[in-house]
DNA sequence: GATGCATCCTGTAGGGGCTACAGGATCAAG
DNA sequence: CTTGATCCTGTAGCCCCTACAGGATGCATC
C-alpha cells in the first residue's frame, strides 16, 4: 500500500512528473484504492526509481522507456543497451565538446572587455 | 528592398524563426510592402544577425535581446555586458562539469558490459 | 463532532525556442 | 499563361516537465 507521495519521494520524482509519466504512459498506471487514490506495488516503485536513473544519467524520456522495457523483457539484450549508452556517450561527448568551444568563444568575446573604454568592445564584436 | 528570404539566409536564421521572433518581440516588426510583404532595412538585418551571434555563443532569448538592447542604447554598458557574458560562461562551465560527470558516471555503468554475460550487467545496476 | 492540516485528485495552461504543417496569395521568369 | 519560388496567417506539435485552480479525502487534535 504505497501511496503515491511516498513512492515519489522515494524516487526523487515529483508527484506532478509522475503524473505526466502516467499520462505520457511511460510507466503503466498504477492500480487505485477505494478512494480513487493511486496504490503503487514495489514494482512499480522500481520502475519509476529505474525510470529516474536513467534521467539522471541525461538519457532521453524516449531512451528511458526502452531501457525499462528492455530490463523488464526475458532476454536482457545486451547489445542493445550498449548500443544505447555508447549512443548516449557520444551524445554526451558532442555537448562537452560544443560548450568548449562556446566558452572558448565566449572567453575571447570579452577578451577586451576591460571597463574605461567609451564603446563596449563586446558589442562591437557582436555587432559585427 | 530587403525580402525576408534574404535576411534571414544572411543571418542564418530561417524564417519561420524569424516570424516567431517577431511574435515573441525579441526584434521589432519591420514594415510591411505594399503587398503585405515584410520589408527589412539594413538595420534590422544587423539586429537578426546579432541575436543569431548571441544565440550561437548560447545566450538565453532574454539575455540576447538584452544584450540588443544595449547595444542600441546610447550608453553601451560595458560593465552590464560583462556581467551577462561571465554569468554565461560560470552557466557553460557548470554545465560542462555536469556532462564530464554524467560521461563518468556512464561510462563506469557500463564498464562490465561485456558480451556473453547471461544478464546484464548495466540493466542491473540500473535497477540498482 | 469540529477543526485544521496534509495529502490526494482532475484538468488545464505555461514555459523555452523553435519547427512543421495547412491553406492560401503573390511574384518573377520563361 | 503557366510554373515554381516566395511569401502570408494561423495553428499545433515538440520535450519534459511545472504550476496552478478548485476540489475531495484522510488523519490527528481539541
Amino acid at each position: 500500500m504505497i501511496a503515491i507521495g511516498v513512492a515519489t519521494r522515494r524516487s526523487g520524482v515529483s508527484i506532478e512528473t509522475f503524473r505526466y509519466y502516467e499520462r505520457a504512459r511511460v510507466v503503466p498506471a498504477p492500480g487505485r484504492a477505494m478512494n480513487g487514490r493511486r496504490v503503487f506495488t514495489e514494482a512499480e516503485d522500481g520502475r519509476l526509481k529505474f525510470i529516474r536513473r536513467c534521467r539522471d544519467l541525461g538519457f532521453a524520456m524516449a531512451d528511458a522507456k526502452n531501457l525499462l522495457d528492455l530490463s523488464e523483457g526475458s532476454d536482457q539484450e545486451c547489445a542493445v543497451v550498449q548500443i544505447l549508452c555508447e549512443t548516449h556517450l557520444v551524445g554526451i561527448r558532442k555537448k562537452i565538446s560544443d560548450l568548449k568551444r562556446l566558452e572558448r568563444a565566449l572567453k575571447e568575446l570579452t577578451a577586451n572587455c576591460r571597463t574605461g573604454s567609451a564603446s563596449c568592445p563586446t558589442l562591437e564584436l557582436l555587432k559585427s
